[in-house]
DNA sequence: TGAGTCGCCTTGACACTGTCAAGCCCCCTC
DNA sequence: GAGGGGGCTTGACAGTGTCAAGGCGACTCA
């Protein structure tokens, strides 16, 4: 968007396609949900034919496994953001935690579909991308672990802990049932409670 | 499908088409996942034209809704069963628990179903059916919460904990960071712990 | 310089999907 | 027996993902 400085020299530049179909699906993702997406309104978007996506992604699958890549580095900056700057093991993992619950409930359709994918569909690149996510709250869970003890029991229920809420605060069904973030996450001083 | 002894008079049973209809949806589930469940597909495994299912339900939301309420009452089925027989307020909630993994293991696909429905196409049936589902859950945490502490914290810590586990070991990105189930269940303990 | 080659993308077609309008047919009521 | 209405079918349409074929420009190498 901002200015691109280029030479005269160089016709166009140079863009990259494969990376626009992704901005151009997680545009789609915003305005539509999930269901949206398709190869052909992101091909519209980009404004290249209705086949082009067909060839940067192994199909419908393929292009939904990219962003869901993106979507996933994306979910990993903003814990990352979320907790810089704050010290203290509680409270770094406190912000970790709303910086996840606060990503589900900006981009929420690109929550849904990250982790809507399935393992048939795992591509490495979207393995790698999930599970550098998963280090950055397991690096915040590993301060308030006892020693010897099997630190994916924390690791684990924190996770979970909040995937299960931001799912469940997503389909408003049972919003009202829920605590407040805060006060809901105060679970994370009770279990690592010494 | 057994003996359903009806009078000669009768030409035919009187079929329940939009009942037949919602378990033709459900076993396309099993098969295929959410992509495999489809207004023709439906009508063709019931034996009916293909505009068929439009006419009892709402287009192909209408039928995802109707699905995901049968699901709804089966996965409150499931997690009473469960616990049938259990006594005990934290023996009982974890048999609930139980019956909630089980429910999202054997039948992937429509517990997806049931957890994808979004706040928009929320029809009445469903959200009772969902509500009734909660409660039973609800009802298990009741002897467990101390007088006087907000009912809701409990509840929604052993609701998302048990919802996050399911997702994440369906999403089998994180399989293996999650702990055994019935490790996993041991926060039961801490969490109610005096 | 020109021919060959390769990757990116377009074009056109196909089967399949959900949705709609029209109409048929059977049963029920009066 | 006429009328009406619900349950379902038929036929059409726009939209989708996918595939095969081909165009086209850039790049390489003789």
């Amino acid at each position: 968007m901002t200015a691109t400085t280029t030479q005269e020299k160089t016709p166009a530049p140079a863009r990259d396609l494969r990376r626009d179909l992704v901005e151009a699906g997680i545009a789609l993702l915003e305005e539509g949900g999930l269901a949206g997406l398709g190869l052909r309104k992101c091909a519209a978007r980009a404004k290249v034919s209705h086949a082009a996506p067909a060839h940067h992604f192994a199909g419908i699958e393929g292009l939904r496994t990219a962003i869901a890549a993106e979507g996933f580095r994306r979910f990993r900056r903003t814990m990352e953001e979320a907790a810089a700057g704050v010290t203290g093991p509680r409270a770094r993992l406190r912000a970790i935690c709303l910086g996840y619950l606060g990503f589900a409930r900006q981009q929420p359709a690109l929550y849904d579909l990250i982790f809507s994918i399935r393992a048939e569909t795992m591509a490495p690149e979207l393995a790698t991308a999930a599970r550098a996510a998963y280090a950055v709250l397991a690096a915040c869970c590993a301060p308030l672990t006892p020693p010897g003890a099997d630190p994916r029991l924390l690791e684990a229920h924190v996770w979970t802990a909040c995937h299960g809420y931001a799912m469940l605060s997503l389909s408003r069904c049972y919003a009202d049932d829920l605590p407040e973030p805060e006060q809901f996450l105060g679970f994370i001083d009770r279990f690592t409670a010494p």
